[in-house]
DNA sequence: CCGTGACTCTAACGCTGTTAGAGAATGGAG
DNA sequence: CTCCATTCTCTAACAGCGTTAGAGTCACGG
């Protein structure tokens, strides 16, 4: 029957979806395969190779425009790369620790990557700094999603009520939690944060080093109006 | 002879150092103890457990002080607690895979994250945005420290030949690799973004939820002057 | 018709986390 | 001193894991 390697992968996300990392296992994969399990060693070198390959396809998944449209700041742009990349790593169970555990470094994504380094050159940034802003921001994603799925993964868990009482008692705390947490408002928070500390970073570089790329001036500090995301 | 269960505890830092986190076995911490495997099972409920108790060790390590010296910004006060955690997780070997695979609602840490809220709000947050904050920063720690590590636990493994050489054929990838790549640098530019864009949104709030506590009104743009940290 | 490569199989090894249940030490009560 | 309960540790064993060795099947080109 002659299964294939990209099949080995699917199946291996598909399974990932259903019952979770920890229950990942190569003999669990075959028995879904309708195959032995040492035969996936045929297509694929290990468990960790598998791994990377599922990572890859992971963060491989969105189709990301590779420049700003016309008219989009690139800020907004950018923005929209990370939301892309947290929305793949969190449509997938466990897809955060799967990447986190494995090498990102992968080879297909870097004629993208040299598109983002390109756009945030053209903003204004040193080379350097654009790579740095690039993992900055992979980083802060990495972990928001990280955690997202690790408060998904606990989610029936009932709260230690002792530890319930003890918030209750510091104002600022209960505070906060009578506001109400979201994941997706805190990451939205933290994204704008980090992208508006990048323009500001962008625009105080001399004016002859930037393309007339995007538009809008902006002469304002740049947190106080039109922040990447209008989240109140 | 009877171990306690910090002893365990212990005993198991110091092997996920030596040997690192794949190695990090029951039998092996157990032999290490001088002990079967099985009694540790009295001392902890579970390898999940022990891990848990493993990652509020380790992140409860660094004694931060809870509020800003006198006359201390609090945006460099909040980027030292970063870089204090950040420390935490990068001076063990996998610490942070230990600890983004884990609840890291501890318990005992709850005052100390309403000791950092308070300086927040008194800054000109609200208590939701002060969390997010927080949550925010330590996302971005969580990230940094994991691929940190992820690259530190690479090291031998030379890299791929291919690879290099697509990167030297696009510009900007190669200007930033010729300009160097430290991931200590790193992490302080995105933590200087990200602090940045918190102060710019603190400052914009109005003037009176404010309390007189830092100084220097920086009444500037805040990236341009003065970030959170001074690196070139 | 035969060989060669692609693909799959069974059997097994050493390791893992975990449980059952039996023992040794210790310390306070009668 | 004896007895009992608690605390701590042990051996034996289970099911499952990743992985290797090596033999077997099948299609296809010469």
């Amino acid at each position: 029957m002659a299964i294939s390697r990209d099949e080995v992968v699917t199946a291996a996300i598909d399974l990932l979806d259903e019952a979770g990392l920890a229950a990942l296992s190569l003999r669990r994969l075959a028995a879904r395969l309708g195959v032995s399990a040492p035969t996936l060693y045929w297509h694929v070198t290990d468990k960790r190779a598998l791994l990377d390959l599922m990572a890859e396809r992971i963060v491989g998944e969105p189709a990301a425009p590779d420049a700003p449209a016309d008219g989009e700041p690139w800020w907004e742009w950018f923005a929209e790369q990370a939301r892309r990349q947290y929305r793949a790593l969190t449509s997938h169970r466990d897809a955060a620790l799967v990447v986190a555990g494995n090498r990102p470094t992968t080879s297909t994504s870097v004629e993208h990557i040299e598109h983002v380094l390109a756009v945030l050159v053209a903003a204004g940034l040193e080379p350097g700094e654009a790579m740095d802003a690039v993992f900055g921001v992979g980083h802060y994603v990495l972990g928001a999603a990280l955690e997202a799925q690790a408060e998904a993964a606990r989610g029936d868990t009932p709260p230690d009520p002792d530890l319930v009482a003890r918030i209750a008692e510091l104002p600022h705390l209960r505070a906060a939690g009578e506001a109400g947490l979201d994941v997706g408002r805190t990451f939205e928070r933290g994204l704008t944060c980090l992208i508006d500390g990048l323009r500001a970073r962008a625009e105080s570089a001399p004016e002859a080093d930037r393309a007339p790329a995007g538009q809008a001036p902006a002469s304002q500090a740049p947190a106080s109006q039109a922040p990447a995301s209008p989240i109140p």
